[in-house]
DNA sequence: ATAAACATTAGAGTATAGTCTATCATTGAT
DNA sequence: ATCAATGATAGACTATACTCTAATGTTTAT
């Protein structure tokens, strides 16, 4: 597919799909045998890249970190160790995430404690 | 105290401080009885305002967000029902992350089971 | 044939959140 | 008295992540 369908099928703008693949997250493919123009073709992996790359984005992680996940995922520039090594420290700064999450969910529950007693 | 300790004692730069001070979160206060200088004095509820802000922002919570958040817990600009709304709304805020944290927990351990058993 | 829709590239502009520099005044230690 | 440290303010600079514009070429529907 062009990049118009891929836009519409992820939601995501033509102009931040070109950011994304300058980034270096999803790459077009563009067809030898066609001289008459230059278009890139994108496949259904790109389409579940890009749905990744949403979330990812949405709970903090930043296109260096998407990258790397991407990368090992269905990249074959990391060894099978390598992989498994940025998963692993993907995973624990999500677990990180998770616990800073719970403590702020305290202090604001203390802070509407706060409010309803009067305390503040 | 002065900016120079609120600083040393919150591990935030002076500079951040300012920022900070000019962006609404905080407020030193000048004493009028000096008139050599107009150095700006912070309370104790700084350095508390500050830690929170650290914390707040680790997880993701904009500048703006965290203002928001700052006033219904310590300002007199919102009703008792204002503060109360917008701590309510930050904490679902942050069961929506929550919710989106495991979804990506399992995609990663998806991604790690697709490498471990060679399926990428 | 031609106009609308779509594609590419380069580069400018925006928002957020700092971070740094320069200038100048004040304070504190010697 | 003076010099390092600290303080205030204004404004420039940086990084990240877009977002938009302009110029130009291609494809598709009528």
């Amino acid at each position: 597919m062009l990049i118009n369908e891929l836009s519409k099928k992820t939601g995501i703008s033509t102009h931040t799909i070109r950011f994304y693949e300058k980034s270096g997250l999803i790459e077009g493919k563009q067809n030898e045998s066609v001289k008459s123009n230059n278009y890139y073709h994108y496949d259904e992996v790109t389409v579940e890249k890009l749905e990744f790359i949403s979330d990812a984005k949405s709970i903090g992680f930043t296109i260096k970190e998407i990258g790397q996940i991407i990368d090992a995922w269905y990249n074959r520039k990391y060894t099978k160790k390598q992989k498994l090594e940025i998963l692993e420290d993907k995973l624990s700064s999500l677990e990180q995430k998770m616990k800073e999450i719970r403590e702020m969910k305290k202090q604001i529950l203390q802070f509407k404690e706060d409010v309803v007693k009067d305390r503040c």
